[in-house]
DNA sequence: TGAAATCCCGACAGATTCGGTCGTATACTG
DNA sequence: CAGTATACGACCGAATCTGTCGGGATTTCA
């Protein structure tokens, strides 16, 4: 469980890999699948999606490419991943959902929602901006507690 | 992402209905089974594997079948799940893979595998007992804090 | 001792999802 | 117009997941 697809990772490698050249106008699908060595017709695919949702502007032809729709600090990691895998949930049926017949099954899922609740939660605190932060000194702490309290 | 397979659903499930009948000296895994409308033979190699990571206790025979091996406030969520998924990661290539040959690509992953400890923090907090309190009273908060602080 | 209940476990088939490719159309630049 | 790029649908092979089948081994009970 819990396994990014390589899609959303590769979403979340080429944002950064944008975010960390900020002087270039904008970089083609191919600059980004050559750097990570990564098939550029699937990262196309990827970047038209992420172009779909908003979260990167496109631009044909000559030099034309990708770049970030807003500022890396602006674009949270939770977006990236619900736009490439689309909405997560962490139990095979969520509340509400009709062909969940089994008869009081459910019962578990409810707390289980709470934590997925806690996930989503986590990875809207982090940043493309903070993926490009490699080397953070210990202590930088991010203020996740807010967020992240856990009612059972 | 981020789905529990059913398997480990059914697991969850068949923990917590063993947790609320400890009257009983063993549920065969037919009975939580029809209780839940899930398939038996399915559920039954479940709790065998189960078994064989030591969450449970089996017992062959007439009025035969499993218990929960330890007390239902000792048995983590996480425990269940990673016993029934395998070991989890939020990245496809873990720190210290070797099949991770895309030059650089890994930096994003050393920040997301803080984001799978916190994970892995949250579903160790929650015991099988925790699941089987549906009405929970708004504001029994567990201290999930210390568990989650993220250190980015 | 024999039948019934139950656990044990490997193999396998169908369905779904995932990763990746191909072909073609469209848009922009010079 | 030629070249570079995005846009997008169709498709395919591989892996994974769900569920089934069949043959055993263990315990209880009459």
């Amino acid at each position: 469980m819990l396994k990014l697809t390589k899609k959303a990772d590769y979403g979340l490698m080429a944002l950064k890999y944008l975010a960390e050249h900020p002087e270039t106008p904008a970089l083609s699908a191919k600059d980004v699948a050559d750097a990570y060595g990564i098939p550029a017709q699937l990262l196309a695919k990827i970047l038209q999606l992420l172009t779909r949702k908003g979260l990167l502007r496109s631009h044909a032809g000559m030099n034309g490419g990708y770049e970030l729709a807003r500022d890396a600090r602006e674009i949270s990691a939770y977006e990236v991943i619900h736009a490439i895998d689309g909405p997560f949930f962490i139990t095979s049926c969520t509340k509400g959902d009709k062909n969940c017949d089994l008869t009081p099954s459910c019962t578990i899922k409810e707390p289980l929602a709470r934590v997925n609740d806690t996930i989503a939660g986590v990875l809207k605190s982090i940043s493309i901006q903070d993926l490009t932060e490699h080397e953070q000194p210990a202590g930088r702490a991010v203020d996740a507690n807010r967020l992240v309290t856990l009612t059972l």
